[in-house]
DNA sequence: TAGTCTAACGAAAACGTTTTCGTGTTGAAA
DNA sequence: TTTCAACACGAAAACGTTTTCGTTAGACTA
């Protein structure tokens, strides 16, 4: 139970004073090397390590930076923490993740604890009851303290801040010109609805893809859902009657739920139906048939974040200035689209 | 850009000493009621939060838990961290969670770090490169330190801590118990190599129970993988030429990929061989054939290590003493067992 | 000899709190 | 009038650093 070695206690074991200690351990030129080695060699052989959060007072800095999510028992969140770890760790900064579960009150309370001192910038994913509530107060706070705040993903255009998003309208229109490239001629789109915003995006996507091709956009190829939970009905209709030869899912979720309906209606994937979803998760790529899905590039988003926020921080730029990073999704084409 | 307020400023604002604002603040006695109202009322009128990082340094305590997992991409520790979270928020406290990567430098630097001030305490579950290495010095030093530490799924007996594991012998068994009941006879094990704990848990708990059901353990029915990535086709020859009518796999990933290798082999699920994994992810859930899986309980896991946590660090009770929570496991049946 | 320079170190402030221990002002009791 | 609580507040130390600004002693210069 013995405390931390201070440097109070190796310059008295020293006969020195406190600051002729830290002077040492930093190298300082004004101390001689002496003393220097003696005091090192001292702090060596008891294993002294600087306390963190006394540098943190000094500095005003913690080298911390926090991430909030709405949840994280959730593939593509899980993959954007790993990205924005990987470059924090290599700059030296550490990572608080604290989870909102979707929920605005934890989203603030996260917030406001942790702005006190605790982090020194905010790489966020907004929670979804916020997006509703349209109450952004503690991220406008947050920024007035000069606290800068990356968003990615779920992000807010109403807040002037550096955003990492994924082209969600040129990632559908990609899948879904790779149906007409493999020569799907009735292509449907199982897709939410728009207040969701890449659900509207991915549907632009399917809709511009079509037009590109001088294809006519069927609107009743186009099924909108909002509570899955009580729309199956509805959905196992609308797949097993439309007589489509491909289909485009925004998520995985739909895209194996599809895949599932069609087969139990006597229909082959890829044979009789080519499918792609949107969002590569684990599932995807062991699903028997596997799916050809969209791939969001977590980590890269994660990184892309983690950089411009620790750019910030140690402000390279003087200008304030916020950029918008658009990262290219890719096609992960698997199974389920084989010709 | 303007910085947060302190006890200093509003002091200074109102004429009156740094303590006085304080004591307002914490609604001492000490302080007339006019004083003190008029300070609160400052206060709350331009948002005053303490520094959380100059309360650190008074209290000698961070109100803060460092997490250190293997990785984090992985659903099982996901539900834990959620757990781990739900707890610590209750109780006040914020939760910091690292990754090793799986490597023992990482998880070195990782905890050193973070013990210097950092953090109150622990909650770990070992890289895989520690167990084979088996230096714990690291372990050791913070408990030394006065830290508590409570390890969990991966833990070292070696090692003087509080731990929380899940009953893998007894889940193993639970499983082995169910082929048996729906009528395999011969049946295979996948697991990994014995250094890892959880894997020789499961193996032991294989064999039990067979050993209790007088069925004779066939050494050839067991292959124990160490690296997967090198040994898909040693795994495939194991799968396809023991004749099993029943197999037991140590996790998901082994599970999912014996059945795509039986599929490939003519064989049908769960008609003509029975599986059950360990390990219940979404893949389990949403596989065809859906499969069988023992369940961690990842969440109460997570849950029951922060409540032993706190417990120390509130220290609650006196006396040093270690505990070992075995969280049971459940059994999820699903279609790779039908009869 | 008197003055200046440099090397090597120490004192103290600062970061933002909390808390202990004064201290000055009341009002009432003796 | 003196004495003594009670009251309301302030000074200062402490947590562990870093850094600025002395201070000292000796060497060197004129």
């Amino acid at each position: 139970m013995k405390r931390k070695l201070t440097l109070k206690q190796i310059a008295k074991e020293l006969d020195v004073s406190i600051s002729t200690v830290s002077k040492a351990l930093r190298d300082s030129a004004e101390i001689s090397e002496d003393t220097r080695k003696k005091i090192k060699a001292f702090a060596k052989l008891y294993n002294y390590k600087p306390n963190n959060i006394a540098l943190s007072l000094k500095n005003r800095k913690s080298k911390t930076i926090g991430v909030i999510i709405p949840e994280i028992v959730h593939h593509f969140f899980t993959t954007v923490i790993s990205g924005i770890e990987q470059v924090a760790n290599e700059q030296g900064y550490h990572v608080i993740i604290c989870m909102s579960n979707n929920s605005f009150d934890k989203e603030v309370i996260n917030m406001e604890l942790l702005a006190n001192g605790s982090t020194d910038g905010f790489i966020l994913s907004v929670a979804k009851e916020t997006q509703q509530k349209q109450d952004y107060h503690h991220l406008n706070e947050v920024i007035n303290q000069g606290m800068p705040l990356v968003m990615f993903d779920r992000v807010i255009d109403e807040i002037l801040c550096d955003k990492v998003v994924i082209d969600d309208l040129n990632g559908a229109k990609k899948a879904v010109q790779k149906l007409i490239d493999i020569g799907c001629k009735r292509i449907g789109l199982l897709t939410t609805v728009d207040y969701v915003s890449v659900g509207k995006l991915r549907t632009a996507g399917y809709r511009k893809a079509l037009q590109e091709n001088n294809i006519e956009v069927g609107e009743d190829l186009i099924l909108k859902v909002d509570d899955f939970d009580h729309s199956e009905a509805e959905i196992k209709e609308f797949l097993q009657e439309k007589q489509m030869d491909g289909l485009f899912a925004v998520n995985e979720h739909f895209a194996i739920y599809a895949i599932k309906a069609f087969q139990e209606n006597g229909l082959k994937i890829p044979e009789d139906v080519k499918v792609i979803g949107f969002t590569d998760g684990e599932l995807s790529k062991r699903f028997i048939p596997s799916l050809t899905t969209v791939n969001q590039h977590g980590a890269e988003m994660g990184a892309q974040a983690a950089r411009i926020l620790i750019r910030k921080l140690e402000n390279l730029d003087e200008e304030e200035s916020y950029q918008t990073v658009i990262v290219e999704t890719g096609l992960v084409e698997r199974t389920s689209t084989k010709i």
